[in-house]
Order: C-alpha cells, then sequence, then structure tokens
DNA sequence: ATAACTGTAACTAAATTAGTTACAAATAAA
DNA sequence: TTTATTTGTAACTAATTTAGTTACAGTTAT
C-alpha cells in the first residue's frame, strides 16, 4: 500500500477552500492553522502542501494578519484526478524492478506487456477520479448537512463562519 | 508512488512458473537462484515472496538438490487481480489521515464520500487486472518469440530447458 | 511598531523496502 | 550413508519516504 496521505489530504484542504468560497464568498481566506486542526495535524504539513498547489496555481495566499489561502477557480472544473497528477505524479506502482535480465529468454519479454497492462489499470483508477470534480464533494457535503441536520445553506454557512473564528483564537492562545 | 515491487516482481516469477509448467511439464521445477538471475536480485528475495505464495496454495516446493518451485495450478484460472490481493492487500491508499476532526462542521464530512471514490477508482483498477490471466501473458510471450524470432513453441521450450541448465551450473560454480 | 500570518529550511523519528549473511532442515545423488 | 544442493527463515544493514516539529525570515493588516 501506498503509505502517503498527500492525496487525501490535498483533496480535503481544496474541498474545504471550495466550500469557503462558495459559502463565505469570493475574498474569504482560511488559514493554515485552522485546515491544520481540523485534519489533527501540524500547519506546516499543510502549508507544504499548498505550497505545491500554489506552485500548480490551483491556489493563492496572502501573508499577515487576517491572512490565509483561497482557491483559485471554479470548482466544477477541478477534478480529483488532476489533483492526483499534482501530488502523486509518476505512476502507481514502479515498473524499475531490476531491470530483468536479457540472459533469460522468457522473461526478458514479460516486462513489456505487464508494463502496458498496469499503465491501463492506472488509467482506468484516473477515469474514476475525472469523474468527480471539487464541487461534487462540496453538494454530497451540503446535500448531507441539509438533510440530517435539517439546516438551509446559509444557516450553515454562518456556523462555518463562526467554528472558523472559533478556531483561529484558540489558535492564538497559544 | 507505491515504491514496492513486490507485485511487479511477483506476476513475473508466476509468469515464469506457468510457462514451465506449459513449456517443460508438470515436473518441471525452476530454482529461485535462476529466477532472481533473470532479475537481477537475491535469490533470498525471491525465496521470501515465494514463500507467501505457498502459504496462500499458489505454488508448492521441494527441498534438495534438483528441487525447486511449481506452480499448483491452470494459469488460465489465475488472474493478476489474485496475484495483487496476495502480494498487496489493503487500499491502494490508505485512509486514515488523521481521522478528521469532529469540530470542524464541514471538513468531517469529507472523508466519507473520499473514501467511497477512491474504493470505487480502486476497484475499476483491479477490474482490468483480473481481466488478464497468467496463461494470456504466457501467450502474449510466446506469439512473440514465434513471430519475432521464428521459433517453433518445441524449438523454444528446448531453448529454455538449456538456459536454465547453463544458469544452474553458472550459481554451483560459485 | 506590532502582532499574525505565510514560506521554507533543517532536523528527528518511524515505517517500509530490498538486499545480504548465515544457518537449520530437507532430500537427491554419489 | 555421506555429501552436496536446495528451500525456509531469522537477523541485520542501508536507503528511501513520510509526517511531524522547531525555528526563523519575509509579508502585511491593524
Amino acid at each position: 500500500m501506498n503509505t502517503s496521505s498527500k492525496f487525501v489530504v490535498a483533496v480535503h484542504i481544496l474541498t474545504l477552500l471550495s466550500s469557503q468560497k462558495i459559502l463565505l464568498g469570493e475574498k474569504s481566506l482560511m488559514k493554515s492553522d485552522f485546515i491544520a486542526r481540523g485534519l489533527n495535524t501540524n500547519p506546516v504539513v499543510i502549508r507544504r502542501l499548498l505550497s505545491l498547489l500554489k506552485a500548480k496555481k490551483l491556489v493563492d495566499s496572502k501573508a499577515g494578519p487576517s491572512g490565509g489561502f483561497y482557491f483559485k477557480y471554479d470548482p466544477s472544473t477541478v477534478t480529483l484526478a488532476m489533483i492526483h497528477d499534482i501530488v502523486e505524479p509518476g505512476n502507481l506502482y514502479h515498473m524499475y524492478y531490476s531491470s530483468p535480465n536479457k540472459e533469460c529468454p522468457f522473461g526478458s519479454h514479460i516486462h513489456g506487456y505487464l508494463k502496458t497492462l498496469l499503465c491501463s489499470a492506472e488509467a482506468s483508477f484516473k477515469n474514476v477520479l475525472a469523474e468527480k470534480s471539487l464541487l461534487d464533494l462540496v453538494n454530497d457535503v451540503l446535500n448531507k448537512v441539509e438533510h440530517k441536520e435539517n439546516l438551509t445553506k446559509e444557516e450553515f454557512a454562518s456556523e462555518l463562519k463562526k467554528n472558523m473564528k472559533a478556531i483561529s483564537s484558540k489558535c492564538s492562545q497559544k
């Protein structure tokens, strides 16, 4: 198993930033401290990942008090496949298994066919990710909240805003 | 990227054992030394992987001089998906990203939808692997050899046998 | 001016992997 | 029956990757 959590964390972050843009407006910013709290991890880990996403032009940031990060695009146009390609480039499995010896008249031919098959399987994996946009994920959550907690989008937006402020003040308490 | 080569190496080994069964007969055995040569690696690495495949009943072995390994089943009934499940159990990506904090009214709901999607993408990956059997891989190689090197199956079988003996004698020279 | 952010370098610790040495147990062959 | 060959496995090393952490320079709203 791939032990990296970069992909799931990046999706989590970008879904948060998308929801913030939709619920709280274009100009709203989210701090790395707040995001890190929600993932039980360290703000530096979040900033490191956001630094990569910024280099790829998906997000932008503002330093200083009341600074933070925001998502640059329309959440409906960014798919999980794009995010995967950014944070986990290359193949799911590498094919550099001790470059097969040409001495073996049979074994030396396996590599090529196996590589072709793996590429095709990985393409299939990514096709599923390509069918899901950040907006889809945001809507999944919003629908759940509206139905299960009987909150309107507006009520939920103000709850989110309140929570962001509460967490921010907790962080600065330290 | 997953840096493990267990899957590709296991497929390589089992394709070799399958070809040996088809070309050289049921009783034919292949040594870990010979397999390791073809992969430019260490016999212990090969035996370790074969030990797992033996525990899963895919192969069996015989100790002592002229001992070795053999594939127990019909190569047409074992798919690459089965092999993957054995040597890389679990998910392609783990979902234990710092179990999301319930404090965050939005973030706490993302996890479930992301997990569902990843499972579906992984299922799609494995479906492609499930369409390829060990026999398919053996036939890919045999067809290539017959066309490009103009060898009949019988000629190729004797070449393979010769090669196995040559490598074996090289190994015992040390 | 100050306080609150981002941005990033440097270090630690843990986990995983492949490779290696060594040797016990099994077994065919001399 | 002895010997040589092979599997089976434990123990260790080295390399790589990952997340977490501390520290601090640069930026900017208040």
